[in-house]
DNA sequence: GGGATGCTTGCTCAGATGAGCAGCTGGTTG
DNA sequence: CAACCAGCTGCTCATCTGAGCAAGCATCCC
């Protein structure tokens, strides 16, 4: 588009979007014909000279979506847009996934979660009454070695308490020290069933951690510092419902995955809805073993995250 | 707008905007009447939920435009929208005044033009054959004291070229010591013609100093900076065509404005076109003096002194 | 309780708009 | 020099969209 044209082309989008005129009258005031003006608004838009953006913080990036959709196989997709001030992400994901969660169809009777600090967020902002008689089960464990016990339980509890249905917890440590206790605990009658409950639910709902110092584990005593260092240079990105995968979703150490208490991968790998929900740049390379080795069929993220998974090279 | 009625317009936006879907598809997506999907867009643009921009660096705002016009009385006013990075504003009001400069119709035989920094700007970004056979006259005085000589004469000059026309200047000193050597030098024949060519020109085109230290009537010797200190003190905002003037749009002192040479106000205030380009947050007074005194019939400038002089309670 | 009021809804209809087409123009190539 | 191609122009026609209207609905006030 040359220059005078792009200028004309100004003159019309002004007219057209800013005055409120009509394509006709903007053709009689500029002297030409309102065919023209149609054309010179669709190359005016085309070029960027109008800018069309929904600012709304639960608006979405439908385009975004059906990239990962079509790039990754995945079922579906939530993309929302990153904020323009210096606003927080999670929220705006959050907030994404507990819509998301509400609109699941067919309604999930039996809904397995993880927990972490996302979780948490999903489960303060999803609205009362989401849905009603939900079955919440928790499919890893999550007492906690020091202070913080009770918020992973906490996170179950809410989802259905405002879901008006119950929720059925897994009251026992993420990892066990002894690979005996851990095949000891899941012969336990009660924690059993827990575990049958959960690989019977109809969608599951879960995030991941970064795999490094701050990791939960560390934080809560699972792991010690040099533990998660060793995992990392065997190639660890992060972890899934408590187990540390690799790039390409593998699990990394297969001794400590024994003694993981909790829903398998290969489990949500079958699962109808595996409902993924992550922020943060400090995600996307867990993001991205998530998503290329299938282990979620949908995913609940910012702009960014969804950008760096597009950017990769095929 | 309740919540659940905003999420709605904001998927409605998404998918008439974002996707390029009809209002009755969007409709049928969403289980809602094509009505009211048009209806929901309305209030989202309202509500600025969806926002249009036009981002180029000669797009205009043609409502604050209509504001001016109808608020100050103008012929017509040119207000340019604030770049938004940390671009100057001053070249896109320059380029906005040549554009204009060029449009107005009909089209000036005889141009009288000002000088300084923004002319200067302007006669620089003017296109070549902007018109044909233009008669430029310089209308004050514009030899400076010291080094930067001749920038004056260059400003009328180009833009005498670059009209396929001839320039004629005005070779005296903006201000004189004495007002006897400046009624002597009006006398003189050459500078009567000069002066009787630049009061029968059919536009004008000048813009406006700032009173203060940095002024250019100090810059090139012609004032102190005590003497400008005094004009500040008797209420000087700034100065147009070399005359310093209050907020009022009055002369300040006219011992001084008698050893001024050039164009009167009141030659300004009678003409035609007078147009007046102004750009920058300091010279904010000096363009509502010009403007509320009827010192210009035409504005040009950018968004944040044309909001500048909106706020002004009337 | 009854009526008035203001808001929303679905509709008709006219006006606005985009897709597609044939003719034209200007520049390029053999 | 003629043939060709690409891009632009103005057009028809089918579709899309907004204005305006009457009915439905909830709310408010006496």
């Amino acid at each position: 588009m040359d220059e005078s044209t792009e200028l004309l082309a100004v003159r019309v989008a002004e007219l057209y979007y800013e005055e409120n005129k009509t394509q006709d009258e903007v053709g009689a005031l500029l002297g030409i014909t309102r065919w023209k003006v149609g054309r010179l608004l669709t190359r005016a838009r085309e070029a960027g000279i109008v800018r069309i953006e929904i600012v709304h913080p639960r608006a979405r990036r439908l385009d975004v979506e059906r990239q990962l959709r079509d790039r990754f196989g995945l079922k579906d997709a939530v993309v929302v847009p990153l904020p323009t001030e210096d606003e927080e992400v999670s929220p705006r994901v959050a907030q994404a996934a507990a819509d998301y969660l509400a609109a699941v169809r067919p309604i999930p009777r039996t809904l397995g979660v993880s927990w972490g600090r996302t979780l948490d967020e999903v489960a303060r902002v999803l609205a009362d009454g989401w849905t009603v008689g939900v079955q919440v089960v928790q499919i890893n464990g999550g007492v906690s070695l020091n202070s913080k016990q009770g918020t992973a339980a906490q996170t179950a509890v809410t989802i259905a308490q405002k879901g008006h249905g119950q929720a059925t917890l897994l009251p026992i440590p993420a990892i066990l020290e002894q690979v005996e206790t851990k095949r000891a605990i899941e012969r336990d009658r009660t924690v059993a069933s827990v575990r049958a409950l959960g690989a019977s639910a109809s969608a599951y709902l879960y995030s991941a951690g970064v795999a490094g110092a701050s990791s939960v584990h560390v934080d809560s005593g699972y792991l010690s510092e040099s533990d998660v260092d060793d995992l990392v240079a065997k190639g660890a990105v992060g972890d899934v419902v408590g187990r540390y995968i690799d790039s390409a979703g593998e699990i990394v150490d297969s001794a400590l995955d024994e003694r993981t208490v909790g829903i398998g991968l290969d489990e949500l790998r079958a699962a109808d809805h595996a409902i993924f929900v992550v922020a943060g740049d400090a995600k996307h390379d867990v993001a991205r073993a998530v998503v290329t080795s299938g282990l979620c069929s949908v995913i609940v993220t910012d702009e960014a995250t969804a950008h760096a998974l597009l950017e990769e090279t095929t």
